[in-house]
Order: structure tokens, then C-alpha cells, then sequence
DNA sequence: ATGCATGCAAACTCTTTGCAAACGC
DNA sequence: GCGTTTGCAAAGAGTTTGCATGCAT
């Protein structure tokens, strides 16, 4: 039983198969899902759920801020992030995996940013991008696809 | 004459008006805009212009390197920005509006995560979201539209 | 003159919405 | 039993693409 399915359950909102089966892909797995990840990875288990039964619940989890939009990497998808903690998200712009980073700096800046800007900071997407180090040395030999 | 006109020059791209007048306007404007943005803000000039070359000139321009796509800011829509040094964005999630903080410690992270990740960092995209001074006590009074 | 860029329209992808049937509470 | 949630299909929005015409070089 994780955070966010205890989140939706204090809410009073119901606690159906799907909702806890996408509750529990999201807080277990260290990809940044999408939509479509979750829906895919799902389908075994549940042969008729929906991807508009996903896409509503991620917007109902995020608009509760139990998870956050990530933007997306490079694959024109929104991910989500149910790691709420200020950290850095580091972005393949050849593979489009992403993968976390934590650094004590990025909350001495949310600190600063909110005391500066007169800003009432809710959250906060910090992406670099570049090339993994996977991806590095295959970019160098010129190879393609992911 | 400005860098990202350079820029194409340089690549050996030909420098068509629409080209030379989006330049400008992404150059010149401070609000991150859209390609709609942008379609709307020449439309009075180039009554022909179509959304298409738009959207195929921040394509050129985005895979130069000359401007840097930053997500969208709550309204489903790519902004870019032509400023690359790096800095934070912030987003207002009621009005939508994005401005610039500047802060020095966004360079230190970026030389920690390069050092660290093994990354090859090619850019980042910084966004704290929340509301701004504006929209605070809007937000408060529970006021409606933007 | 050459061939890249434009503009139009259609296509494409991701996401949202409407509504009847199903199900959690 | 009531009202929310699901699942399907269709709609919606942003972005991309194909191709003939036009224009920068």
C-alpha cells in the first residue's frame, strides 16, 4: 500500500483494480513512465483497461500533486515523476531514458528562487539533457536508433 | 542583425523574410513564446504566413542549437527560448506567463552533474512552477480566468 | 538556373471528452 | 442503491509531412 494510493484513499475517491495497479507501476518503477508506458505494462494483467482510464487517473494523482509532470524527453510524451522531492531529472535525448539525480544545491535554489521572485513555488522540473553515457560512445561511431 | 540570423547564415540556410522576422521576434521578445505565438505576432505582416513554416523554422533553429525548447507552461504548448545561458524559468501556472531568474548556482549544478553522471550535458531546461506575485493574491481571493 | 523554403491541406500523435455499463463503497 | 469510475469511440489540440509553387542564392 503506497503513498499514493493512501493519497487517493483519504480523498474518499475509490479504490478501483486500475487505479491501484497504476498507483503502484508509478511508485515502483524508476523509468519516469508515460501514459502509454503504464498502459502497456498493465495490459497483461488487465486485457480491457483503458488508456483514457490511465490518462485520467495520472490527471487526477497530479492534480492532487501526488505525482509530477516531468515534461517530456524528447518522444513528445508526458512523464511523471511520483519522487516529489526536489530533484534533478537527467534526460537522453538518443535513448529517452531518464534517469534521477539528487544534489543538495537544487533546494538551497528553490529557497532562493521563492524568497527572490516573490514566487509561491509549487513544484519544480529540472531537466538537463544531453547524451547517457551509453549513448556517448554510439553517438561517436555513428550508429543509429535507440 | 541578430545571432540566430547569423546563425542560419552561417549553416549556409537561406535567409527568407519569414525566417529573418521569427528570428527577430524570438530574439527580441520576452515571453518565451509559442509557434502560435509567433504565427499570431507576424500574421499582420505576412498575411501568407503559414503555421507550417513556423513550426519548420524553430525545427531548424532547434536542432542547431540556437534556441532551446522548454516544455510547455500549462497550456500544452512548446515555448522557446533564445536566451542558452543557462537560468531558471519561471512559470506561473495560472497566467502562464514565463520569466527569467538568473542564479549562479545553475552553473555549479551543471559542472557537478557533467563531472558526476558521465553525461555529456547539452542543455537544461529549469522550471519552477507556481504563482506569481500577481496571481497570489488573486489566487486567494478566488478569482477566476487569467 | 538550381534546389531549398513556403504554404496549403491532410495526416499523425498525444490527450481529453461523452456516455452507457460496471462496480466500489 | 448511489454515485463514481471504467471503457469505448470520437473529438480536440499541437505538430509534422507531402507536394507543387515560389524565391534566395
Amino acid at each position: 500500500m503506497n503513498r499514493l494510493i493512501i493519497g487517493l484513499k483519504q480523498a474518499g475517491l475509490r479504490l478501483t483494480p486500475q487505479r491501484v495497479a497504476i498507483c503502484k507501476v508509478l511508485a515502483e518503477s524508476k523509468d519516469h513512465p508515460t501514459a502509454m508506458m503504464i498502459y502497456h505494462q498493465l495490459l497483461p494483467q488487465f486485457p480491457t483497461l483503458s488508456l483514457a482510464t490511465v490518462y485520467k487517473t495520472l490527471n487526477v494523482l497530479k492534480s492532487m500533486g501526488l505525482v509530477h509532470a516531468i515534461g517530456d524527453a524528447g518522444d513528445g510524451a508526458e512523464h511523471f515523476d511520483a519522487d516529489l522531492t526536489p530533484h534533478i531529472n537527467l534526460v537522453c535525448v538518443r535513448c529517452h531514458r531518464v534517469v534521477d539525480f539528487d544534489e543538495q544545491l537544487v533546494q538551497e535554489i528553490q529557497h532562493i528562487v521563492e524568497q527572490r521572485s516573490g514566487y509561491e513555488v509549487q513544484g519544480a522540473r529540472i531537466v538537463y539533457y544531453g547524451l547517457c553515457p551509453d549513448c556517448r560512445p554510439a553517438q561517436r561511431n555513428g550508429k543509429e536508433s535507440a
